[in-house]
DNA sequence: AACCCGGGGCT
DNA sequence: AGCCCAGGGTT
């Protein structure tokens, strides 16, 4: 591993730094997330935020509206929420060692290991997908690398692997030979240096491991969004409650078990919330919009209406609705569903 | 241990 | 369509 990586390492922003504030950004927007979606986002929140002091200070909304569009919204609920902690209970200053780091809102075993090493030069193993990987097929481990249990064998191995010289060179090198030799699919093993001690290549079961038990069936969920509008404002609420986009912004919500919201259904809601409609009938509703989750598939269909009136205060108040108007609306974090539909119109 | 949480890109 | 991604928190 440290004599492939120095060779063959990607250039990337995040290695350039020993600032643990800088590398747990960059820890956080990389967890499920690929190096080429993540890497303009990093650039982004560094440039906003070039302190942990700067991240602290945001506003929640502020810090959601640089996020939108990466996905795992509490990573970015929970980072600032831990910028907030480090200023004031850490001095500004980002703990040292793997079991601090550890406590803190956001960081896992994963993310602790890899500050510890990249920015303190702890001997301790990361354990990312890529490891998991490289691991499993170097030495021929075939326990299920989705179940918890199987980590302690991983961990014990990767243990005992970790250079004492550089822990974090070692760190950086098994997870970038993962993200671009011992690839999940079509890895590169003709050219790969541990092609003689391969098991996996020397037995020919490099497409069967790691082994990988399957997450369970999506499920589809229909969502019928009223775009209620008066005047030049449109009618928003911020997302509460354990559903999916906590602490974004979407319109009023009515989930069915069907694709479409009659006319008549859409002109009672409208009606039950104090609001008219300002000509007889309903506009015509959007076509579907189609969003895939990791864990649902999403069937969202708008119907926009121009009300007569400012909607009543309790019913605002009930559904948690504010009206907002386009610059403000720009400014909103929102899912990228919401973000797909104002754009189209 | 099981379940929940996004969005994008690749095959 | 299926899979994967520099995982973590809650139940």
């Amino acid at each position: 591993m440290l004599n492939w990586y120095p060779r063959h390492r990607r250039d990337l922003p995040w290695r350039h730094t020993r600032d643990p504030y800088a590398i747990w950004l960059s820890e956080v927007i990389l967890q499920q997330t690929r190096v080429k979606q993540g890497l303009p986002y990093y650039l982004d929140f560094i440039n906003s935020y070039p302190t942990v002091q700067d991240l602290a200070t945001a506003p929640e909304d502020e810090v959601l509206r640089h996020w939108q569009g990466l996905g795992y919204y509490s990573r970015a609920r929970n980072m600032h929420h831990t910028a907030q902690q480090v200023v004031r209970e850490y001095g500004g200053k980002f703990p040292t060692t793997y079991v601090e780091l550890l406590k803190l809102r956001g960081v896992g075993q994963y993310t602790a290991a890899a500050i510890a090493s990249f920015a303190f030069d702890e001997k301790v193993a990361v354990l990312d997908g890529n490891v998991f990987r490289v691991l499993s097929r170097v030495f021929g481990l075939t326990q299920d690398i989705a179940a918890p249990a199987s980590r302690k064998v991983f961990q014990q191995l990767a243990d005992t692997l970790i250079s004492a010289d550089a822990p974090a060179e070692f760190n950086q090198a098994i997870m970038e030979f993962g993200a671009i030799q011992c690839t999940p699919v079509k890895p590169d093993c003709l050219f790969c240096p541990l092609q003689a001690q391969c098991y996996a290549f020397q037995h020919g079961m490099v497409a069967e491991l790691p082994i990988k038990s399957k997450a369970k069936a999506t499920r589809t969920r229909y969502f019928h969004y009223l775009v209620l509008r008066h005047a030049d404002k449109v009618y928003m609420r911020k997302r509460t409650g354990k559903d999916i986009w906590q602490g974004l912004y979407d319109f009023a919500l009515t989930e069915t078990d069907s694709a479409e919201l009659s006319a008549v259904e859409v002109l009672r809601r409208v009606e039950a919330l104090g609001g008219t409609i300002v000509s007889d009938r309903a506009e015509e509703p959007s076509a579907a919009y189609r969003h895939v989750l990791s864990h649902q598939k999403l069937e969202a269909r708008f119907y926009p209406i121009q009300l007569q009136a400012a909607l009543p205060v309790a019913a605002l108040q009930e559904l948690g609705l504010a009206a907002f108007s386009v610059a403000e609306v720009e400014a909103l974090p929102k899912p990228i569903l919401i973000t797909k539909y104002i754009s189209k119109k």
